[in-house]
This record gives C-alpha cells, structure tokens and sequence, in this order.
DNA sequence: AGCTCAACCTGGCTGC
DNA sequence: TGCAGCCAGGTTGAGC
C-alpha cells in the first residue's frame, strides 16, 4: 500500500492526534525490521515532544524536542492511531505511547524502519538516505515547466525504461509500483522506451501526469481520515481506481485494447499497448 | 557512473 | 485438506 499517497494520507491522519504531544512510552515488540530498530529509544524518547510531522518521499520525519524519529513504511507498514488499552495484534512491531493513544507500526513483512537522527547529527536534509532522493511532486521545483526541465534532463544518456527511471526515484520522489504504471498510461508513454530518448513534450506530460495521478490518490485517501482512529480492524482501502495496474488482460478504460503485464527490474508493469507509445 | 539482480520478510493465492 | 510454488505496495548494496 504505501507509496506517496499513501504515506502523506498517513501522515495527515496521525497529525491531528500526535503533534504537540509527549511521548510516554515506547515498546519495540520486533525490532528486527529493514534496520535493527535501536533500543536506545526506549529510553531517549519519552518525555519529547512531537513537534511536527513532515514527509519526505515515502520516510516520516516525527520532529521531535533533540532530532528526527524517521518511519517508512515499506511494503506492508501501517500507522495507526489507537486507543492504548487496545491489546496489541500479530505483526505489531513497536508502540509509542502518548499517554491514552498509542501510535503503532504494523508491518507483517518487516521492510519498514524505524530511525533515529540526534539533531547532534546536523540537519536532516544531510542523512544520505534523504539526500540522494529526487525533488518533492508538489514542491514549487516541480511545478509547471520545471518539473518538465527536470525530467527530461535527468533521463539523458539513461538507457533503462522509462518505468524503472521514474520508479527510482532519483528525478521525483514517491511513485511506487502502482502509481508508476497509471503515471505512464496518463502520458501515453510505453514503460518500455528508453527514458533517454523521450522528447521535451513527453516529459511534459509525464510529469504532468505524476502531479494528477498522485493527488487524486492522496484525495481518494483523504476521505478515509475521519475513520483514522479505530479501535480495530484496517485502515479503508484508498487505492485509486486503477486504468492499468492489475489489470492484465482486460480491456483498457479507453480504447478496448487487452492489458499488457510485463516483468521490469523484478516488478510488474501494467500497460496499454495502444494507448502508450515509444 | 550506471545497470542488473539478490536480498531482506511474511502471507495469501493458485494449482496439483 | 495439504503443500509447494509463486507473487506482492520498497529499497539497499554487491558485483559487473
């Protein structure tokens, strides 16, 4: 589920019940996530405040009182919001306690993190996880013809797909496997061409269609926020309604055409083969 | 530098 | 039913 949508829809559902407030308590259950989670938390954060919640790709930067609390949320992670005498279910792999909510990490397949940034460290911005991520979809550097101008200057010389250039994430940040697929039908390109050899104009309209596809999943999910808190069960589905992805041999929304899958870098894409074009 | 691919984990589905 | 095999939303890092 979490690619940038999800993440931000995440990040705008916690905020109203974790910012501002001290954490109590934290519980590591299985720290043994994509990074050893480090123990010292137990013990350097409660006490701290949450003063702000910022994103940055698809990581989760808690700002609190002495550095950043950094969560991804890989392949299966969740974030919830929940009452803390709620008994703690199978996959729970740490609890921070704000006195009668606990904010929990559940992530059954353990590709999440869970990372601490002491402010002794420097700022943020120079952890090298961060720093070799492409720009924000909706930061100003991104918007209009600049979004275009960064496309089409990071993919020269690039001979990999188009699909595995923009998936990873080195030119904009935050599409996943999904919402790379829906991103490329958009723009009627095929996930196939070189990212190279596309033209001013297809990047134009990649980029444009990564800012469209991108809010209206992240719209889609805001209308889950109400229903954030829970005392159990999972978070609403908020996927997009998909034109291409998982849709394999179904006719496209468009043109009626059979949907393709193929195997790229050991993921599957999803295309039109009439609609999207070399 | 850029590309490909294995690896990290668990669960769910398919097909025999 | 049981079980083997395959697939899954992300990202790093080794090896070429």
């Amino acid at each position: 589920m979490p690619e940038l949508p999800e993440v931000e829809v995440t990040r705008r559902g916690i905020l109203p019940y974790i910012e501002g407030r001290k954490i109590s308590a934290v519980q590591i259950i299985d720290g043994r996530l994509r990074w050893q989670v480090p123990n010292n938390l137990v013990r350097i954060l409660p006490g701290q405040k949450v003063c702000s919640i910022e994103r940055r790709g698809k990581y989760l930067l808690l700002k609190m009182d002495t550095g950043y609390l950094l969560l991804h949320l890989g392949m299966t992670g969740t974030l919830r919001v929940l009452p803390s005498t709620n008994p703690l279910k199978i996959h729970d792999r740490v609890t921070f306690e704000f006195g009668e909510l606990s904010l929990r990490l559940h992530d059954p397949r353990k590709f999440g993190a869970v990372l601490w940034h002491p402010q002794s460290k420097g700022p943020i911005e120079q952890l090298s996880l961060l720093q070799r991520l492409g720009v924000e979809p909706f930061s100003p550097e991104f918007r209009g013809e600049l979004g275009a101008e960064i496309l089409y200057r990071l993919s020269r010389n690039r001979s990999v797909s188009t699909k595995q250039f923009l998936l990873a994430g080195q030119a904009v940040v935050g599409v996943g496997n999904i919402y790379c697929s829906e991103s490329l039908f958009e723009a009627g390109i095929h996930p196939a061409k070189s990212a190279g050899k596309l033209t001013r104009p297809q990047c134009a309209r990649l980029a444009a269609a990564v800012r469209l596809i991108l809010k209206k999943a992240i719209d889609a999910g805001g209308s889950s926020l109400k229903d954030f808190v829970k005392s159990d069960g999972e978070p609403g589905h908020f996927m997009l309604q998909t034109k291409v992805y998982d849709r394999k041999d179904q006719a496209c929304k468009v043109c009626k055409t059979l949907i393709k899958q193929i195997a790229q870098g050991q993921r599957s894409t999803y295309f039109c083969p009439q609609c999207q074009k070399r």
